[in-house]
DNA sequence: AGCACGCCGACT
DNA sequence: GTCGGCGTGCTC
């Protein structure tokens, strides 16, 4: 028999398949880890398939060392997922091995996965008259045949057992753990499920993709949770993926009330040997219900009920870094290969998902009014030109102030949102318009007043404070937009008596900084919380009752034609986080732009009419949903390097449009918008191809990316960040 | 990724 | 004459 073997060595040269013998009476499974001899060295790699006959020249095979581990490390299910995403995301092999296999696992033989039982080998009970406890096990191991090894040592104590197995009077037999069955606990308190929950459980069946569009506090949680009851209650397993940053303890908390022990968590902070154990026990059934960020989409488990993304819309499920992937087509990958719904949940939507629902690709249900029947809070744009116009220049409106002082005489709480951390965006020469850079990167520095320093927000690199310009010896130097550092500042001086809080990257970088600050919100009355986009997200505060959003426009005006569909998400976030309980709550949300669409239907809660704007917008514009864009990033140190490659390439993407000149809409190589970071330079081709060209067409145009030597190329389809 | 093979410069 | 520089190419 031969075995196909991936090495694992994560290196263009090495993505292909290698065939060797199994030695006879090797025991060996398609997904088993295997050590190998490959050139001079011994290496390991994982089995994708067995077969009778091989092509390779039979003089020049090996024969493969051995299998690792007592079970295979991919389920067959993986093997398949690899492959499918080696196809569509143009992935290495092994780039895709190390996204299943923790590295924990991949790198460490793993013990946990199999029990050691004693039985009985040939003995001579004569021998033993003088040691009673070895006798007491030998007649165990007659009455039970089997008995693992542990509970044997809890009994009788290790000796006596070893000195059976060194006379080989008993016998170790290591066992496959398998799957344990399932005990169903009926723990699950009653819970009353309105209407519209009802309706969303009764249309989410069968093997389809459903997009749960749900208002804030709709109730989608417990929509989720009774789905994942369901599948536990047919014996299967079940998936559920959340943005990273709510992976909060009040979430997690809810689920363990629910689920128990079955319950196992994926995310990024957890330790090596945490991750290990969640892992193992996905693997072996123990854990049955998943929850975790992004990368939990590939947990090991099988006999998959349903697999559930919440707040679908969120960046986050696209991974940033190479190997990238789409979690979502993950998802429908797993979902299909099992034969389960997939349920993306949102209360606003992405555009693309939305359409998708349109056009009767998936299906829609809706669940359009609040569970605790309160209105959604009063959104109230306010002209910030208007303020101009009045002579107030500063960073918060008269209408913000006072709301902000009937807070906190009411000793409420409120939240004030916006999207910079740091304290102004950048340093400007007032004489000459120069603007303090990174050396090493294509950006801006950020003043953060905290430790009176510059920082890049790309490398993190720290520079001195400029007081004097480099470049006319100007004294006369300003700061730009506003930063959270620098509305904390602000608002103290406003209101000196009252608690503010910061929350954004630099104040929760340390462990548990994030949940002290948020217990510190939750105690102190009155108060104001500032923060970046981390405050959005899935906490509620009952005396939140007002939200201050100080420059919305931040986001709108980038060169992304995603940037209005972020702006309205953002808003609907971030204003859900204003009146969670018997508190009426506010909005206030400041822009120089009042009459831009995205505010006008945010305001109104008006998802489907923003939908509809964008929608065509897109599609007039042969944007995606209506297009594909495909960008070719090439990065290098020396910027002639990067210039005459990515110029190959664009030469070879010629002669593709040539061929295909009905598909490609638009083809254009240039810098890239940020043009260089940490020290790399970058440069792009942007290619937009029709929504119906064939994949055939994306293979070939990456096809043209496959030849550069020196930089390192990133191929991404609709990508979610140009810059 | 490593490791061998291979083809040119400065050294005992 | 040889030791060793690192460019190229292969690993079932």
């Amino acid at each position: 028999m031969f075995a196909s073997v991936i090495i694992d060595q994560d290196t263009k040269a090495l993505n292909k398949v290698f065939d060797y013998l199994v030695p006879q009476g090797v025991d060996i499974s398609v997904g088993a880890r295997v050590s190998v001899p490959f050139g001079q060295r011994t290496l390991q790699g994982f089995v994708i398939a067995l077969k009778e006959s091989c092509d390779y020249d039979a003089s020049k095979i090996k024969k493969l060392y051995g299998v690792m581990d007592d079970f295979a490390l991919i389920k067959p299910e993986h093997i398949q997922l690899m492959k499918y995403m080696c196809d569509e995301f143009h992935l290495r092999q092994t780039s895709v091995l190390r996204l299943l296999v923790p590295s924990e696992i991949r790198e460490g033989k793993v013990r946990e996965l199999f029990e050691k039982y004693a039985v009985l080998g040939k003995y001579d009970l004569q021998s033993l008259n003088r040691a009673k406890k070895q006798q007491e096990i030998i007649k165990k191991l007659q009455i039970e045949g089997k008995i693992l090894i542990s509970d044997l040592k809890k009994e009788f104590g290790e000796s006596a057992l070893k000195a059976l197995i060194d006379k080989q009077f008993v016998l170790i037999e290591r066992k496959k753990i398998n799957r344990k069955p399932l005990v169903l606990q009926h723990q699950d308190k009653p819970v009353t499920l309105s209407d519209q929950q009802n309706r969303a459980l009764q249309i989410i069946r069968g093997n389809k993709t459903f997009l749960l569009h749900g208002v804030t506090g709709s109730g989608k949680t417990e929509v989720y949770m009774h789905l994942i009851s369901q599948a536990l209650n047919e014996g299967k397993s079940a998936i559920m993926l959340v943005p990273e940053i709510s992976l909060t303890p009040q979430v997690v908390a809810l689920f363990r009330a629910r689920f128990g022990e079955k319950i196992a968590l994926l995310h990024s902070s957890l330790s090596a040997g945490e991750r290990f154990d969640e892992w193992r026990r996905i693997f072996c059934g123990e854990a049955q219900v998943v929850v975790g960020a992004r990368s939990a989409i590939f947990a090991p488990c099988e006999n998959v009920g349903v697999i559930i993304i919440d707040e679908e819309h969120e960046q986050s499920y696209i991974s940033e870094a190479n190997p990238r992937y789409d979690s979502k087509e993950v998802a429908a990958f797993r979902a299909k290969y099992n034969s389960c719904p997939l349920v993306l949940g949102s209360a606003t939507p992405s555009i693309d998902d939305y359409q998708r629902a349109q056009d009767g690709e998936i299906t829609l249900v809706e669940m359009p009014v609040r569970a605790n029947g309160k209105p959604l809070p009063k959104i109230q744009i306010v002209d910030m030109m208007n303020e101009l116009r009045s002579g107030n220049s500063g960073t918060f409106s008269t209408q913000l102030i006072s709301d902000l002082a009937k807070v906190i005489n009411d000793k409420k709480q409120a939240m004030v949102f916006i999207n910079r951390r740091g304290y102004s965006s950048f340093m400007m020469c007032r004489e000459c318009g120069y603007v303090a850079k990174c050396n090493d990167c294509d950006v801006s520095l950020v003043y953060h007043r905290e430790d009176n320093r510059l920082k890049c927000h790309y490398c993190g690199k720290q520079y001195k404070v400029l007081d004097v310009c480099p470049n006319c010896g100007s004294r006369s130097i300003k700061q730009g937009a506003v930063g959270t550092e620098r509305i904390v500042h602000e608002l103290a001086q406003i209101f000196p008596d009252v608690k503010i809080l910061r929350m954004d990257n630099d104040t929760t970088s340390k462990k548990n900084a994030h949940q002290k600050l948020l217990q510190e919100f939750a105690s102190t009355k009155p108060c104001v919380l500032v923060g970046t986009q981390m405050i959005a997200k899935g906490h509620d505060f009952e005396d939140v009752t007002l939200v201050g959003i100080v420059d919305a426009d931040q986001s709108l005006y980038r060169a992304d034609y995603r940037a209005t569909e972020r702006c309205f998400q953002l808003i609907t976030q971030v204003s859900g986080r204003a009146g969670r309980s018997q508190n009426e709550g506010k909005v206030d949300l400041q822009t120089y732009s009042p009459r831009h669409y995205v505010y006008k239907f945010a305001a109104n809660y008006d998802y489907k009419a923003f939908f509809k704007k964008e929608a065509n917008i897109r599609k007039t514009a042969a944007f995606p949903p209506f297009s594909k864009i495909i960008r070719i990033l090439f990065c290098h140190n020396d910027e002639n390097v990067v210039k005459d490659e990515l110029k190959s390439c664009y030469n070879k993407l010629l002669k593709v449009r040539e061929v295909h000149f009905d598909d490609v809409i638009y083809m254009d190589a240039m810098k890239s918008p940020i043009k260089k970071i940490k020290n790399l330079y970058r440069y792009q081709v942007i290619v937009r191809i029709k929504l119906d060209s064939s994949k055939q067409i994306e293979d070939e145009i990456f096809d043209c990316t496959q030849n550069a030597l020196k930089s390192s190329v990133f191929f991404e389809v609709n990508p979610e960040n140009m810059a």
